[in-house]
DNA sequence: AATACAGTCAACCGCAGGAGG
DNA sequence: GCCTCCTGCGGTTGACTGTAT
């Protein structure tokens, strides 16, 4: 291990960068023995070559056992965020609260990865968005979707075997309809089924799930194999949702206090979903204005 | 196949606030 | 009241990986 930092004297020296498993063992028994608190103790005691704030940090981010781990946001994980740092501002710690099994940190990378893609939206729509018309890769994203467990950010680097396993989620259904203009040019992902292939594309319904931490209820629609994305047909009288254009909230919701409830609740009454409010996936589905056009 | 781009994650840094002496 | 130490938070960066060209 190559430390970082330079070589000060012994009882000076910090050890930066990743951490080994070893590192995470000691730490892991400190926090049995002391709780989580006097991280620099860990130090001063000679447990390990790191300062307090890394040991924290690494325990709160990593190492908490309540953390969803291998679990992107879920189209109404997003939605919370959105609508919490609309009220609160960027305090990410308190906006986390609202989500049991995220961290400060999750949530400032997804907003981060997310303010940079409407960036990049706002820009230009891109070549690499939309290589001449519909896209192929559409489907792809969707797929994508649908493995993740829910509308949020694209996949990219997860491990492929965390696919494999047990979703650490639990979903409940939350209906978003896309405004009518919007579309669904591909055929349906082959996770999807026959059954979606006569989708009216105009008037694609997502059912998004979401991922509810620590939820019970949900729990069992997760166990009982319900797909976390499913595009309906809406000629379909079984499975159009009666009542499409309210976003429902869950219940409960995150575990969120009163004033979220009730937040939550108005979100409720407002049937049509602002541009904004839509996850960023979503605007895949939109057709671009020609003019990116060549 | 090579390359560029985009997304995700982990970790660092600086600053602020609270507690204790 | 001041100082120091510790903890927590927010911003930022870099490595890594997946995807599109």
């Amino acid at each position: 291990m190559k430390p970082y930092g330079g070589g000060r004297e012994l009882s000076a020296w910090v050890r930066k960068g990743p951490w080994t498993e070893d590192e995470d063992e000691v730490l892991r028994r400190h926090v049995m023995e002391n709780g989580p608190r006097e991280w620099s103790s860990i130090r001063s005691k000679g447990l390990l070559p790191r300062t307090g704030k890394s040991c924290r940090l690494r325990w709160v981010n990593k190492l908490r056992p309540d953390i969803k781990k291998g679990c992107k946001f879920s189209a109404d994980e997003e939605r919370v965020v959105i609508d919490l740092q609309a009220q609160f501002g960027n305090k990410w710690a308190r906006i986390a609260t609202y989500l049991s099994g995220r961290t400060d940190n999750d949530v400032k990378n997804f907003w981060s990865t997310r303010q940079k893609r409407l960036a990049r939206l706002q820009r230009a729509p891109g070549p690499r968005r939309r290589p001449g018309g519909a896209s192929s890769s559409r489907g792809n994203k969707a797929r994508t979707l649908l493995h993740t467990g829910g509308g949020g950010s694209s996949s990219s680097s997860r491990p492929a075997g965390d696919e494999q396993e047990p979703h650490p989620c639990t979903v409940a259904p939350l209906a978003i309809v896309l405004p009518t203009h919007c579309r669904y040019d591909g055929g349906a992902p082959a996770e999807l089924g026959s059954s979606s292939s006569s989708a009216t594309p105009a008037a694609a319904i997502r059912l998004l799930s979401f991922c509810c931490g620590g939820g019970n209820g949900a729990e069992s629609m997760a166990a009982s194999g319900v797909d976390p994305l499913v595009f309906v047909d809406p000629d379909d009288e079984e499975a159009f949702c009666p009542e499409p254009l309210a976003v429902v909230p869950p219940t409960p919701f995150f575990g969120l206090d009163e004033e979220y409830l009730h937040f939550g609740s108005a979100a409720a009454k407002q049937p049509d979903v602002r541009f904004d409010d839509l996850p960023p996936e979503t605007l895949d589905f939109f057709d671009l204005p020609p003019s990116g056009q060549p």
